[in-house]
DNA sequence: TATCATTTTTACCGTTTGGTCAAATATCTT
DNA sequence: AAGATATTTGACCAAACGGTAAAAATGATA
């Protein structure tokens, strides 16, 4: 006689639920992607999400219970791409080639995801309400596993003594920056809406920089060694 | 027979106004940059900065016309505090002296004024619709001009070859994420709710980071030149 | 094709929110 | 103290918002 014969969509049956369900659910989580990560959680409506899915706000309301829920499933969802790039980091590499691809791997994913870097950008700067769980545990013990190969390489004189945990922290701002504040970015290089051409210039001054390289302190002040820039 | 016999305050009297307009015009200011700076524009009502402020609602509404208004007036008041550190900078100075305090005043700035800094981030991430026009013309204008300093030191020999616009974004990312980022940054390290103690840390960080010091390419790969850490 | 569960829509509700208005109170000036 | 001006408040409003209920429509199944 099933105690719970009439279904709701919203109540994540265990197997994943029927193709429909599966299909509206990703054009709901896409549409709330666009409209949350432009607009932050409160600034979003259920309104404006619903419609840029090209759905009714009750159709909405039968695959999510409420408006948090349809936010927290994006931060799950998102967690896992955003610890990927760190998650590859090698111990047996040597630091020169581990945090060059790891930058590298960053900023493309701030190219490829930057919704989702705003997303997460929001939900930190709220104050972390949904994922602080994560933070204090998944994230700090995988950055504590990460930051030990880089003490590594500091006791063995490859790198300067610092706390490691802040070079993940600078690799991790300077590059989702690009992403965040890609708006400041664009205005200050005079660049269009949509012009994404910068990121190989900061590619290139993010690697030399972490590399070591971006200042020669050989050279001792004043007087150029000749070069072919008049004025 | 003053055609506007009745002021309204909320209409910014050239001189300034009387001693109770300022004082409640600050009083205003505070408390919105308290509710601003951790719920965002739309996350903030009238009424919790009302209550903030002690004040009621109309009264509030007596001093800005609107919400909007008291957004823009803590944007406006911010630039200037956002933009100081970044003027200090010399052109008769060297790049290890220039950029060190650079970064000095940076990280300090976000100590001191980590409510403003996330306002700002706020703003930025939201698509930056009231300082759009800023950012186009009075921070491009100040970025070219410091950028032109260190493509002089590039120029010199001093600074390895590099869009020098994007280490003043790096310098930017790597110092507001500690007042931005502050919830993740402290749970990652593992640290209370208010503590601070990680400025110190940072700053070495950092000032070795871009100093060209992180990393020793001179030591070649493997093998530990004995160091007292076991295991 | 009849039946049943799933999906979608229409109409609606209570609350919150930004904002107004007119009256009441405090402050300043003479 | 009186009058004018500046400030504060309580009552209120329309719109927007998150969310609900129930019926209608669609899809699956036998």
């Amino acid at each position: 006689m099933s105690a719970n014969a009439k279904t709701r969509a919203g109540e994540r049956p265990v197997g994943g639920g029927t193709r429909i369900q599966k299909e509206n659910r990703t054009r709901i989580l896409q549409a709330a992607l666009d409209v949350f990560s432009e607009n932050g959680f409160h600034g979003a409506t259920l309104d404006r999400i619903a419609s840029q899915a090209n759905m009714s706000k009750p159709n909405l309301l039968y695959y999510f219970r409420n408006k948090e829920d349809i936010h927290v499933a994006l931060l799950t969802d998102l967690l896992d791409v955003w610890l990927a790039p760190l998650r590859e980091m090698r111990a047996d590499g040597d630091p020169v080639q581990e945090i060059g691809s790891y930058i590298r791997r960053k900023l493309e994913s701030s190219r490829s995801f930057p919704r989702e870097s705003r997303l997460f950008a929001n939900e930190i700067l709220a104050g972390a309400p949904h994922i602080g769980d994560f933070l204090q545990t998944e994230l700090k013990q995988l950055v504590d596993e990460k930051a030990a190969i880089l003490q590594r390489w500091i006791d063995e004189g490859r790198m300067a003594p610092c706390d490691p945990r802040h070079v993940i922290f600078a690799i991790w701002s300077t590059t989702q920056h690009y992403a965040d504040f890609s708006v400041q970015v664009r205005h200050v290089l005079g660049l269009g809406p949509r012009d994404k051409s910068y990121y190989d210039e900061a590619t290139t001054m993010l690697e030399t920089l972490f590399l070591g390289q971006l200042i020669n302190r050989d050279v001792p002040a004043r007087d150029v060694p000749a070069r072919d820039v008049p004025g």
